[in-house]
DNA sequence: CAAAGCAATTTTGTCGATAAAAACTGCAGA
DNA sequence: TCTGCAGTTTTTATCGACAAAATTGCTTTG
């Protein structure tokens, strides 16, 4: 399910390689919130059949990034602040956990992963613009890389994979309201001290920091400056 | 996605027919675990055609009742164990929070949803076989709704559909260990006992009471008594 | 001029056919 | 008896075609 390395391309169907590819447009902003996907569009787009687009389709609907209507296609999920709130509010419920139970029985493999994470995390630029900002990828990639190592200690796999999907979902809000909570922020201070309170073995800080940056960054995004999304 | 009334068919594609029958089957242990998912096998059994079936089984990947494996096609998942532990950890991380939150916020048409549950549920039979164990699917509907009704006011409608989703993976261990846990709890007290709690908003009782119902639960299942499950 | 009705056009959902990949078979040789 | 291999059979993944439903646009009417 969930790819945990969020590696790109890998599925050697073409159905596979339709659902990384439609969902990398959807997390990217490409696809917008509420826009009709009508197949014959997709097939010349992503160069596949109805089947395997279909079949792609099936998957981001149970993921949770789109809808389907009975017999009237299919559509990417809308994205209201509202929705927004509750991801953040689930992440915060499952990732609390996992991460108290990782600090409680966190092995050395775990701290280390926590360690190289946030080393990397901290060295790479976010942005790529000069004057302007512009999502670094690699950021991006270190970004979900350290707080699923922050996790991954908790011996669960179902509540991982759940987590990773969630993060996907919330991702898309951040490439919506591009730029926002850009210079605005010392994120990189939050996440050196949600990490040494985890490896302080810390529980309650670290828990209560992961939550304040979750939710910090839900109120930056629900922020009236527009990009609102769509009904 | 999650269907949160388990109310039987109502897709009119056969793609979601087919969903749902297979889910079904998975579900019922009428499919077994690790058991080879062969398209044209299941064209006979479901009466679709491919298409439809590889979009049901995608669906169903993503749920995680179905492996997929690269070019040899799909499987039941796998059921062991540590998997039921990790379900029902999940389940507890998940419902507690959004059980207590129900507490908190919960208003009056919670209330009315988790007392009709309840009163529902303590009067319909758990098993509809003489002297030995068959499972009453009226019971399973009653059980289900009242686990959702218990967090159904959390107005958090992510977190919800989350715990639609694990329950039923949760349904999976209990109908393959039959009958294993029958009559060796005072299941009625149980849920009773919990919607008092609830209904006392007496949030950390409530809570821990689902904690242990749950973990009860995994421990009957997880008894030496068979039944195991595949690799 | 607005609303309702009808016809043309899209779009969806489905099927059967087909190439490519995997699994299976029996057989020969060590 | 076990092992490796060539040919056969099964199975997967994909495509293009087609009927049914939905949408659109045009026309007619009150």
């Amino acid at each position: 399910m969930a790819d945990t390395e969020s590696g790109s391309a890998q599925g050697t169907s073409l159905a596979q390689l339709a659902y990384q590819r439609i969902r990398g447009d959807i997390l990217g902003g490409e696809l917008k919130p509420h826009e009709k996907l009508k197949i014959h569009a997709l097939r010349q787009r992503y160069g596949a059949g109805a089947s395997p687009l279909r079949e792609a389709l099936s998957q981001l609907t149970a993921d949770g990034l789109v809808t389907r209507a009975d017999k009237r296609g299919f559509r990417v999920a809308p994205a209201d602040d509202g929705d927004l709130d509750e991801l953040v509010q689930t992440r915060c419920w499952l990732e609390g956990n996992a991460l108290r139970e990782s600090i409680t029985r966190g092995t050395a493999k775990w701290e280390h992963a926590v360690v190289i994470a946030i080393y990397e995390l901290a060295r790479a630029p976010r942005s790529i613009g000069e004057g302007e900002f512009r999502a670094n990828p690699e950021w991006e990639r270190l970004h979900k890389r350290f707080h699923m190592a922050l996790i991954s200690g908790c011996g669960n796999r179902i509540a991982i994979d759940l987590a990773d999907q969630l993060y996907d979902r919330a991702v898309r809000y951040r490439s919506l309201s591009i730029a926002r909570s850009f210079a605005r922020r010392d994120v990189v201070k939050e996440h050196q001290e949600l990490a040494d309170a985890a490896l302080d073995r810390n529980a309650e800080k670290a828990v209560s920091l992961l939550y304040a940056h979750y939710q910090r960054t839900a109120r930056l995004l629900a922020e009236p400056n527009g990009a609102g999304a769509a009904k």
